[in-house]
RNA sequence: GGGCCCGUGAUGUAGUCCGGAUAGCAUAAUCGGCUUCGGACCGAUAUACGAGGGUUCGAAUCCCUCCGGGCUCGCCA
């Protein structure tokens, strides 16, 4: 049972004097700018409106009314238009970090809720390798997920492998002409990849290459036995590919689909909704929507082939079927916003009510300073070459710093090189476009995953060395400098942040508050011994503030997908 | 041409929904600290709201026009 906060104490304070809801006060509360300017603010231009006064008249007349009771306000002072409440900081150091104490890794989280989001991720095509794209994906869907499983949701962690159409046969077809039936002799999704290449290369030479397409796409769907069962293995190929790829990551999925298993109940709702009128057959004899100042959109084509819309019909109601979701929640690329609002759309048109509950979680284009990532010319950057590759830049690293055993550099390399990439992904929101410089974007200094990392390693290492365990049983007075309060309080906002967070479905705003606390950890580290403290008394108290932090700390990497590290 | 998105110091970005206190942060630069519970650290300095109008007591934020970039617009996924 969370206790109460101290932001609630303002608003039950404030209810009494002044004429708004407690929403609306939870609303307007914010934190000043400078810290010494109080703790929390009353901005007082809203209430100038309604009352048709000066906003510091307002302030200073409300200031005259509060009572103060004992307890967690210390002061109010009216600063101009703001009203601004100070905080006895021993009482909040107390509530705060006793709170944290009796929750532990639970500490922000709210109750189970007993509702479903299905989250879907990162729908790879399986044609060729996994990109940074697919890395970008995963991280926020991933992300996203626990945050979501924080506010008390069951989370669904759903794969669709978009394994048929055209691509795919591209891939195929190369194969089948030029693969002599070889067996991959690297991993294997890039292998499959190789022959991607290899097909839109020859395809300039030979246009005709593309009717041949066409024709595999119908003996596919035919089920041609000779072409099912090429499809079959350059699919497991992909398939085994994207799991290594996926478990290195750090992602794994409760229910994966595909859409060659889906589209045809697809192609039978869209024969339905001719039936009914919602849809229309036009001369060539193509089944199409007509959306309104959306445009039209085809669904089937008039050889019957299905399009990749027709299999993303089935699978929304095939998903509520399942998990009667409160939310599904799609994380794709920016460049399809106008497919989604396409089918999004449709679904509606056929009467389902849960069309209002799927969303779109729309990410920026990632690009390369050369420009736009093309997987047909191979100017791609490779998922598992970059991970390596950073790997490879951690690793430097750590040598130039320790001495270790040959299994525990590559352990802490791969650790550390996954923190930097996950944290710059995640660090800026996530519809921005950005352009990836491989040897400019990846740091491991200031604003980085592996600096909040090591910062948890120091929070550990007082703690091992510390020969005491932590107790709540302490002076809470003591905890009184600067960088004592500023970290206090700081923890104190993590439950309200991870709300803000898991509400907006934006891992960025945990990046920024992470590396703000890892910043005020460090001000405490710098100014504040706490194995040699003054006094004994003294030590006991910082080794509390430090437990919470690791605590706190902790939550925040592993609702980034970062891993802790033993030492740095 | 239509729709959607983006433009903040040298660079990368937060803040924009819902307008308010000196526009926050990191990297790079310059200077400094400490190497002490581990320096992948801490402190200091300088540098920014694409342009122009409008609304407002007040605009990075809202409205309009323009400029620059991106994505997309019935049979790729």
């Amino acid at each position: 049972m969370p206790m109460k906060t101290i932001k609630e104490e303002v608003i039950d304070l404030l209810t009494k004097t002044v004429k708004l809801s407690r929403e609306d006060l939870a609303e307007l509360l914010e934190t000043p700018s400078d810290s010494k300017l109080g703790d929390l603010a009353l901005p007082c231009f809203h209430l100038s409106k309604t009352l048709k006064k000066d906003p510091k008249t307002i302030a200073s007349e409300i200031r005259e009314k509060i009572k103060l009771p004992k307890g967690l306000i210390r002061e109010v002072k009216a600063t101009g238009p703001y009203l601004n409440f100070f905080f006895e900081e021993a009482k909040l150091a107390e509530s705060t970090l006793k709170r944290i104490w009796k929750e532990r890794e639970g500490y922000g989280y709210k109750r189970r809720l007993n509702k479903t989001v299905v989250v879907e991720f990162p729908a790879p095509n399986t044609n060729k390798p996994l990109h940074l794209g697919h890395l970008r994906n995963m991280s926020l869907g991933e992300s996203v997920s626990r945050l979501l499983e924080t506010q008390g949701y069951r989370v669904v962690r759903v794969n669709l492998n978009n394994d048929r159409g055209v691509h795919i046969c591209k891939s195929m077809l190369a194969y089948k002409k030029w693969g002599d039936n070889k067996e991959p002799d690297k991993k294997s999704d890039h292998f499959v990849g190789d022959f991607y290449v290899m097909f839109s290369q020859k395809a300039k030479e030979h246009p005709e290459l593309e009717r041949e397409i066409q024709e595999m796409l119908i003996a596919w769907e035919a089920k041609d036995p000779e072409t099912i069962g090429l499809w079959r293995k350059m699919n497991c190929w992909a398939l085994d590919g994207f799991n290594e790829t996926y478990k290195r990551f750090g992602v794994s999925f409760d229910k994966v689909y595909y859409e060659s298993r889906t589209y045809e109940k697809g192609k039978e709702m869209i024969l339905e909704g001719l039936k009914k009128g919602i849809f229309y057959k036009d001369e060539s004899g193509a089944i199409l929507a007509d959306l309104g100042e959306l445009g039209k959109k085809i669904l089937l084509r008039a050889d019957g082939t299905s399009v990749y819309i027709t299999q993303d019909i089935y699978l929304a109601k095939l998903k509520y079927d399942e998990y009667h979701y409160e939310k599904s929640i799609y994380v794709v690329a920016s460049e399809q916003n106008y497919h989604f609002r396409v089918l999004f759309k449709i679904l509606k048109m056929l009467g389902f009510k849960f069309a209002d509950k799927c969303y779109h979680l729309s990410y920026g284009m990632v690009y390369l300073p050369s420009g736009r990532m093309k997987s047909r010319e191979g100017s791609v950057v490779d998922a598992d070459n970059l991970m390596d590759e950073l790997d490879g830049m951690a690793e430097k690293e750590v040598r130039k710093r320790h001495k270790l055993k040959e299994t525990e550099v590559k352990n802490l390399s791969e650790k550390i090189g996954l923190a930097a990439l996950k944290y710059f992904l995640l660090r800026c929101s996530a519809n921005k476009d950005f352009v990836f410089k491989p040897e400019e974007s990846i740091s491991f200094e200031g604003d980085t995953g592996p600096y909040l990392q090591y910062s948890l390693v120091r929070a550990k290492k007082i703690q091992q060395k510390a020969g005491t365990k932590p107790t709540v049983s302490i002076d809470f007075t003591l905890l009184n400098k600067p960088e004592e309060i500023a970290l206090i309080k700081r923890l104190g906002e993590f439950p309200g942040i991870l709300e803000k967070t898991a509400g907006s479905y934006s891992p960025h705003i945990l990046t920024e508050y992470a590396f703000k606390l890892a910043t005020l950890f460090s001000q405490f580290y710098e100014g504040c011994q706490v194995i040699a403290a003054e006094s004994e008394e003294l030590k006991k108290a910082r080794l509390l503030l430090v437990n919470s932090y690791y605590h706190v700390q902790k939550s925040c990497l592993n609702l980034l997908g970062i891993e802790e590290v033993g030492i740095m």
